[in-house]
DNA sequence: CGCTTCCTTCAGAAGTTTGTGAAGTTAAGG
DNA sequence: CCTTAACTTCACAAACTTCTGAAGGAAGCG
């Protein structure tokens, strides 16, 4: 190496982030595998990694990977490429898609508006209760529309200024 | 009773409804006894509970009404107010005030700014890796303003129609 | 076509979280 | 000031997650 130390130093200090962040991540709910993963995909160079070079890094099993793997792409935090020629997959986290899946808790608040709505029919629209449900309902109906147009504007403003 | 099998019908529509809610919180990350103690406040007449009533309608032990009313007024999602001239406390929760809680997440996010912005500075932020967490920390912050604006737009919008 | 490499799946061990009973603390009421 | 009601805290038992090692596929390469 030309810089042992130098590369030494990197490394650690990479680790340090990684460890930190996903820390944060597993505190605000996510479980800690896909956390560590996930934070060692947006500290690399390329934002691309192999599972061995994952489990490398992070000290875990290739099981350990695999489905730390496979529930971040359910999330949508990640996507799962094939290097053609080889066996070795790849995986991604898309710089701008990410947090997209972020505000994308679509399918969640979906559940529940349902069970709101449920809630709302079942309990009486003119009983106290609700009536409570169905502000409750109001706000995350509103708040999904209003979550799609900031989005459009995070847009805007991000290609302002990363291009 | 007046209405036994109406008052009983009611009661287990509530129950169903508390249970159904309370599982699509869990699933999006809220312990569980939290999010049934939270559900069963939500759709009770007044939104007021006492701990006694919380524990016979989900048939839990005192202890567990603690600890879960503890976690909710954490998160500032109840808040308890003492009875005057009572030894009995009551769990509110306020409506308007919850949601509120929980767009609030500042805390959360302040963390997770703080470690990307070490990350960005111990990283490099002329590394690859440095501007990818420069360029999540920047929507990070774009979040925070934009939600705040949101929140104002919902409370005039929420007062036109629920007054 | 078989070998090799890489990933996944599975069963079980280890570790955490969660909920309870019991003892402890606080404060009202006589 | 003692009693009693209401909630909290603590230690432990039960239940659920999570991670690993081992076995099982798929897919390139010779």
């Amino acid at each position: 190496m030309a810089e042992p130390s130098g590369a030494a130093r990197d490394s650690e200090a990479v680790s340090r982030f990684v460890e930190h962040f996903a820390a944060q991540l597993v505190e605000a709910g996510l479980p800690r595998m896909p956390a560590r993963v996930f934070a060692a995909l947006l500290a690399s160079d390329t934002g691309v990694l192999t599972s061995a070079e994952l489990g490398e890094r992070l000290r875990i099993s290739p099981a350990a990977v695999s489905g730390a793997v496979r529930y971040l792409a359910q999330q949508h935090m990640v996507s799962r490429e094939r290097e053609p020629g080889s066996r070795r997959e790849r995986y991604r986290v898309h710089g701008d898609q990410w947090y997209e899946a972020l505000t994308n808790r679509e399918a969640v608040i979906r559940r529940w508006e349902d069970a709101l709505r449920q809630g709302v029919t079942s309990l009486g629209e003119n009983t106290p209760a609700g009536r409570r449900l169905a502000e409750t309902l109001a706000f995350f109906e509103f708040v999904e529309k209003e979550v799609e147009a900031m989005m459009g504007r995070w847009r805007v403003h991000r290609k302002e200024r990363f291009g």
